[in-house]
DNA sequence: ATGAAAGCGCTAACAT
DNA sequence: ATGTTAGCGCTTTCAT
């Protein structure tokens, strides 16, 4: 004749503090969630006791589902690689602080169609635990993937770290690429460079393309100053560095809008028998260590474990509802990291 | 009149789905959750196609709740560091692999006393969520920290990864420390090399320590071997390390537990006016990537991502009972990677 | 200063 | 092939 489901004995919930204190669960409720101020000092001090003797733990689940408030973030990050985790680490820092823990999984780096089931799925774990919010970084520009409308429908708050979608709005927090560009053609051309090639990924990644764009502004400033393009994920990708390499007037230094870039572009250019920074100056972005006596590469430093505690900062103004209108937007200024791999010629 | 918690309007759930089809709570509830094979084909199509066009999403809290099967796995990892990202993204992926989905936390890479409220509170968090079960890399050998008991009573499935506690029974996944000592003193034999230097921290660290011993094994068994230690903790720590370079007979090859000590040992090193492999050899362990331009050290590889598979691996057998009786230990071999920082001589 | 009752969204035991 | 009921562990409203 007994129905429904039963509780395991011997667990310790309210009710058994109840009982064994002699008094109502919502007094316990209200003491243990100190809400307590009226009770009598004695029954607190009593409840409280009993919940420590019997080593009392909540019940995050259920308070989390009748209030809302789960004290859980959502984070969607590829940790694995070294710019990412410190991006990670900065979060996780700034959550902690605000006494909240993250339900982290992992996007592909890649720029993969195909992963559009799995980046559904992770949303949707998610959201089945109620996450207050979300932080994210889009594996690329997949602004039409229906995964980020799912988000939105359900008036999940969605921060965006280091990459933007061109046709989302939404808050966002990441390398103010746009001045990081300007910055690195600054240098080169204070360095005496003007025939420059920028070597990038501009139709995928906003990153790339705002890099471009503030190094493109610069030099079209710049007297004399002149720029070609090499697009990274095409196939021909090496055979056209060498092509720019073999012109008559090669170019005097490479921008890359990232480092590992900057690394294959070196083997391609050493492959061709020419020498960093003698022959060519290369400047990569990112600032990112590398295998060990690799290539001393001049780069920019974009403090990722600042970005993470920028985001995570916008996070929490976020789910206490502060931005009342419109979104927020926050840019952290990246760097110059000298290492040798640019030379001042001229 | 009205008493309780009202749930805010224009929200999914089965309930609104039952209404809407003109069935019980009861079936769409099995049906959803692909217990209703006895149901009619219609019916079934019906739930699922309102499910659908609703975008109802299951609440894993209450289910959670009810079942215990949260499908949420806790993890405690310094994950800023590379070494541990890594072994952090082998996680990731086996319990993506699994439906399962990480609360992660940090504890930190210092060997602080003060922090043992920082990871109470964190294993709070994660017992409050309700987790299947814990994986955690411990920050030092506190083994008699209460938190771990706090663990144990709730029998909640434990894995430690990287570092084992000396006076704890628990699933354990690391590096084949012992081995990987053994390893680097045959390899430094092979060399040549007899006047050996260890330096490590084994008083606190069980990898060091086993290195430790598995390094001096080997040395014990051949003839004229010899091997000093130093203990990094220490503050006379450089002094130390000079006092052994400045000896009548000094050591040829330095043998680090790890790679960062081999850097802070090759800086005091190449202070002193020694060159690096020339006049001495240095040997680390963990193969990890440094700054740019640094030595390029001869070391071990651990495979942390490969670790990390392993790790969760045991965590999906240990929830689901397998392990009968007794802990499990996976030991993952480490592998020897050249690069230059070890001479052959004599 | 405390309690009773209703409700959260769901699962599972016991029906027919 | 489907429904009824009890229960999970809490929070909150209303009442005294």
């Amino acid at each position: 004749m007994k129905r429904g489901i039963k509780a395991p004995a011997g667990r310790v919930t309210m009710r058994t503090i109840a009982d064994e204190a002699g008094v109502t669960l919502t007094t316990v409720s209200r003491i243990l969630n100190h809400h307590g101020d009226n009770y009598a000092e004695p029954t607190k001090q009593k409840i409280f006791r009993i919940a420590e003797r019997l080593k009392y733990r909540p019940n995050a689940l259920v308070r989390g589902m009748q209030t809302g408030k789960t004290r859980t973030a959502g984070v969607m990050i590829p940790a694995g690689k070294v710019f990412y985790s410190q991006l990670l680490a900065g979060i996780q820092e700034e959550l902690a602080e605000n006494d909240t823990i993250m339900l982290l999984s992992w996007n592909h780096r890649t720029l993969n169609q195909a992963d559009e089931t799995l980046e559904r799925q992770i949303i949707h774990q998610m959201v089945d635990r109620r996450v207050e919010g979300i932080l994210l970084r889009p594996s690329s520009e997949e602004f039409d993937r229906p995964y980020f409308e799912e988000i939105q429908e359900r008036k999940i708050p969605l921060i965006l770290v280091d990459r933007q979608l061109s046709r989302l709005e939404t808050d966002f927090v990441g390398t103010d690429d746009h001045r990081g560009g300007r910055q690195a053609a600054e240098y080169l051309v204070s360095c005496g460079h003007r025939r420059m090639l920028f070597v990038g990924n501009s139709h995928l990644v906003s990153s790339s393309r705002l890099r471009e764009a503030g190094f493109r502004e610069v030099l079209s400033e710049s007297p004399h100053a002149s720029c070609d393009s090499i697009a990274l994920a095409e196939d021909s990708f090496a055979d056209q560095v060498r092509q720019q390499l073999q012109q008559a007037d090669p170019p005097t230094a490479i921008f890359c809008y990232n480092d590992p870039t900057a690394r294959a572009v070196a083997a391609i250019v050493r492959q061709a028998g020419l020498s960093i920074p003698h022959d060519l100056s290369l400047l990569g972005f990112g600032n990112l260590p590398a295998a060990d006596g690799s290539l001393a590469l001049t780069s920019f430093d974009q403090h990722p474990h600042q970005l993470g505690v920028a985001a995570a900062k916008v996070y929490f103004e976020r789910i206490s509802s502060g931005y009342p209108n419109g979104y927020h937007r926050v840019l952290i200024p990246a760097d110059l990291v000298e290492r040798g791999s640019v030379r001042a010629i001229g």
